[in-house]
DNA sequence: TATGAATGAGGATTCATTCAT
DNA sequence: CATGAATGAATCCTCATTCAT
């Protein structure tokens, strides 16, 4: 997930055909196909070795097919990103957004990011693996800032709110917090990913007392000392 | 830094020379140039653009000098990764052990990676690369568990310590904690990284602090809630 | 236009159909429609870069259109040439033949030509690149002798009975000053293609005169000396 | 030889390396066999038709060699016109410049590239090839103006130096003249690599007769009709 | 008539590595 | 100690063509 998962943002353009024309049922089924043959290949081998030609023995067609229906890696890679996004946002966002205080908001999002994680550990490491890795052809990273954004001023604002209503204390500077929570989000991940009986559930409860404890008013011993 | 930075283990073997025969002067002199390139190089283009064509351009010597002082590719990124740890060690250690409390020594460790980042983000920048990408024929990561571990027991045994002595509360998951700094750590450095004008130490204070309220002794109101 | 323009051979077919069968009417617009999708292309990009990906592209219709309409880039790149031919010789000829003398008819075609180009540069352009370009399978020029010769062998009449008319000087070689006419003509062309503000119709008049002095009984002075 | 063979201006290039480094024995000698197999293949087959693997396998060479010695397919084709240019140039100039008058001097560059022709086709061809089809990625000829402007301004100063000494009428463009005389010259070369047979020498002197009458002063009968 | 889908061949280029010098 | 030369494998991509619908 690499620290630059947008869920918020994408919910925008989930229902918009983001200006792909019409296609035909077989030409969806095909894309559905190779994204998610792509989304294996950069999961099991990363994104240095995942080449056009090893999707598509996965997938078990000719490479020229996708050459076909995308036009080339960098718009199957956008692809996939898009999906992934559309895919989360619509699971995280309700689960999020019902609730009353910004505290259970907080606990919400950790545990509904963990929840989707469970059931789509695949889907993440690969938009890890691009975000991570795919560049511009003069090196920039592809998927930069402007991917990031949106999700760190959700939860800013989140935060803000939080503090302009009492519920957090006022010490701390909300956008780090923001970063720290998406930090802490991407570091359960990657970490059930390497222990794979790890308590994912557990981890997100563990996460969301650790945020509470650090964003309620009250204040720490050591906090004079500095 | 790719949250497996780990810079406890890598202590031990600071002042062995790892195995490696005794070389001459003009060879280490070699091997560090071409490390140093091979860093810049990572750090500018990523994993998957740097080749040894380029790593060799940029130092200004021929393709075949890398071949010569590195047995491949893949010695070269354990060099990399070797050298870029030690170094990081050997800074943060010292600073950090020599706190007397647990909340002093958390503190104290936070702040000392962030000074380090300051001079070293090409290679923070280069040892995530390598960490995220360096993978072996079949496609497993190279640089995997084996080099988180040591960091997480250590911080593990932080945690660990902070409750026995009180200073600490004990419902949270000394492992979970451990992880969730390690990933705010590495989440620093990205935003920074992405933002070059962020505060970096105002940053790191506010993380010392999260830690400092996510860790103390004390109920938050929400976790009877669930 | 390459030198190798034919519209005097080519007045033979014009109305002829050409062997092909007769078609409907949406037949025929469509393959007029392909043709002239591919003529701009070939002008614009030049044969090497013209695809008929890029055919159908610029025509707003699927590949396979063309490969209905047409054997192949092959039958596609003959009917180009066919049209062009047969429209060039329709309007050069009767210029040409009208006129008494020979001296007056090479006028008039050189004339007839230049104005034939101001109209149909694409065209033109596009010709050329065939012309040029197409080949069989084996490498051999798929539009080659037989395509020259008509005209070399029309305009070798005209100067032969020139010169029997005493109007032309008796030493030059008819074929010799028939390619000399041919490229003059194909050069006007390319210098007008490459400097679109260039005089045409002086041009043309500066290379009648030119093969008028060429051509007229006389000795130069120098002609002696070798 | 495409309307465009610029021997004046490569004259001035022919004894500087050109920017390129100072290269090994072997290293210059690999790139002339794979320059002339490129040549010879271009020649034979056409610019669409060569590839580099062509190249190669005529050369009895690996693909990656080429790629090895050239920076690309660009700089291979570059190198070609580069070398075939300085190669006219050396071969026509002298010929050319060691006359007193301009008519002289005009029979003797005609001349002397026929000579040149007679020793030398296949690089013409190959040089033919590269100028009318060589283009950039976006569809732009790579050999456009600026390799023909110098032949021209050179042959309309001599043309015009004619004028000045009262060699040459004066009513014709030089410009024009110019344009015609390349072409002629271009179109003598494609007749006879079409007839091989074709007598050079006698085609030549027609050429240089044909010219020396264009050129001479004297009034046409025809000039006054128009 | 028309076309969406598929495909294998071939295009240029980059790469890590080997080897003789 | 250094490197110029070479190479085969693999990269992405474009192409003309075929076929079922």
């Amino acid at each position: 997930m690499s620290g630059r998962l947008c869920y918020f943002q994408a919910m925008r353009s989930e229902n918009s055909p983001s200006g792909r024309k019409r296609a035909s049922f077989i030409e969806e089924a095909r894309r559905a196909q190779i994204i998610e043959s792509a989304i294996d290949t950069f999961a099991e081998l990363g994104y240095a070795n995942t080449s056009l030609a090893r999707v598509a023995e996965r997938a078990g067609i000719s490479k020229s097919v996708i050459s076909y229906h995308f036009a080339g890696k960098t718009e199957l890679t956008e692809q996939i990103v898009e999906q992934v996004y559309s895919d989360i946002a619509q699971f995280v966002l309700p689960r999020t957004e019902k609730e009353a205080t910004s505290t259970r908001a907080l606990r919400a999002n950790i545990r509904a990011v963990a929840e989707y994680m469970r059931g789509h550990r695949t889907q993440l490491l690969a938009l890890g693996e691009i975000f991570n890795n795919s560049r511009t052809a003069e090196g920039k990273r592809r998927f930069g800032v402007a991917y990031s954004e949106p999700v760190y001023e959700a939860r800013e604002a989140l935060f803000r709110s939080g503090q302009q209503a009492g519920e957090f204390r006022r010490e701390f500077d909300p956008r780090v917090m923001s970063v720290a929570v998406q930090s802490a989000i991407d570091g359960m991940f990657a970490y059930w990913v390497t222990y794979p009986d790890h308590d994912l559930e557990a981890h997100a409860d563990d996460l969301a007392d650790l945020f509470e404890h650090a964003t309620r008013t009250g204040h720490p011993r050591g906090e004079a000392d500095r």
